[in-house]
DNA sequence: CCATTATTAGAGAGCAGTCTCCAATACAAA
DNA sequence: TTTGTATTGGAGACTGCTCTCTAATAATGG
């Protein structure tokens, strides 16, 4: 019934994330996405209606790469406290293997534009935080987290610790060092609630 | 023997600064400077070559008030140990005190056009890190730290896991909560090689 | 084979931002 | 007062980016 798509919304999403991965949100213009995927302006406007809509794309594809594997690990069978320090090493081995992705997520949604997104590329970024934090949340629980201060320590060690690692690394271009995952879960096992 | 300057180079620095904070270094156009502080384009470029000279600038009068404030504590009298510890929380007090300076040091240099910087500046950095990075190393040995792991951990819990924990909340613009403070201790205690 | 339609393709309008240039200005020194 | 000079002040050239618009294209269903 109509003439069959040539280029791919991945494709797309690909060069814009390459892009964003090496410099920075400022390096994902419009003319530079389609410099790099070698497609004319009026596709790329074809697929999204502008430089917001690609951007949210591209980072809520991202952030959903992470939220699934880290929230499978999360969701796994076991002892609370071995699943949480499972899951501040993982976060630390995923930017080690996804080190583009993870430059990305480096920064905020914030810096690319959130505030210019489509409503509904918001509510899905809502919705995706919401899930990890109530995640972490009944993690929390299980651990005997009770009152704030120990449910923000269990948010700390299971993730803004382990990212912190991966930080200077990530910005520096540098790989990550295996000896970081270790680090996180020593951070973790001092952060959670006495076993 | 000529005209008194009407605007000093730290209140220009101070408008470019308050945009960085708020909305990031792409808020941060000379533009945007020259209209926040009220002076016409033509003083702005008077003072500082470019935009590039500008970020310069901004970024290393941030960092540079950091470095003070944070290699005086690393070189305070008392043993290693206590000192580390008091590092680490330092890092996270200073965030909490200056939500707007550590929200600029969220980003890298680089995301402040770092490659275009004029020479004398990039030097200034350099200079500048190479300086709390040799603080950081001869604390780490005294702290007994002998080989490379040892020498990533202390760094990790003198800077970027303290960092990490106030990452988020510079992020989202919330305060940061004073609690990070013993969750930097408790890191710190539990990366640095044993007492 | 024709009509329909999603997509490609690219030219160019419009705009925001950087930077240049030059005249006007205000002060210090002679 | 006069001269010299650092600074102000702003107009505008230039560039790069976003987005619009229209025509061409390639497939499908009748």
């Amino acid at each position: 019934m109509a003439r069959p798509p040539r280029y791919s919304t991945d494709q797309l999403l690909d060069a814009a994330a390459a892009l964003a991965g090496t410099g920075g949100p400022a390096a994902v213009t419009m003319t530079a996405v389609a410099k790099s995927a070698g497609v004319p302006s009026g596709s790329l406007y074809h697929r999204f209606p502008g430089r917001p809509a690609l951007l949210a794309e591209m980072w809520l594809r991202t952030l959903g790469r992470f939220h699934v594997s880290y929230t499978d690990v999360l969701a796994g069978p076991g002892e609370p406290r071995p699943l949480a320090l499972a899951a501040a090493r993982h976060v630390v081995e995923w930017s080690r293997e996804h080190p583009q992705a993870a430059r990305i997520l480096r920064y905020g949604a914030a810096d690319f534009g959130k505030e210019s997104w489509p409503a509904p590329a918001l509510e899905r970024l809502e919705s995706a935080n919401a899930q990890v934090m109530s995640a972490v949340a009944s993690l929390a629980t299980r651990l005997g987290a009770t009152d704030d201060t120990a449910r923000e320590r269990v948010t700390a060690a299971l993730i803004e610790v382990p990212y912190g690692l991966v930080q200077r690394h990530l910005r520096e271009g540098t790989p990550v060092p295996a000896t970081a995952v270790d680090m996180a879960a020593d951070c973790a096992e001092a952060l959670l609630p006495p076993a």
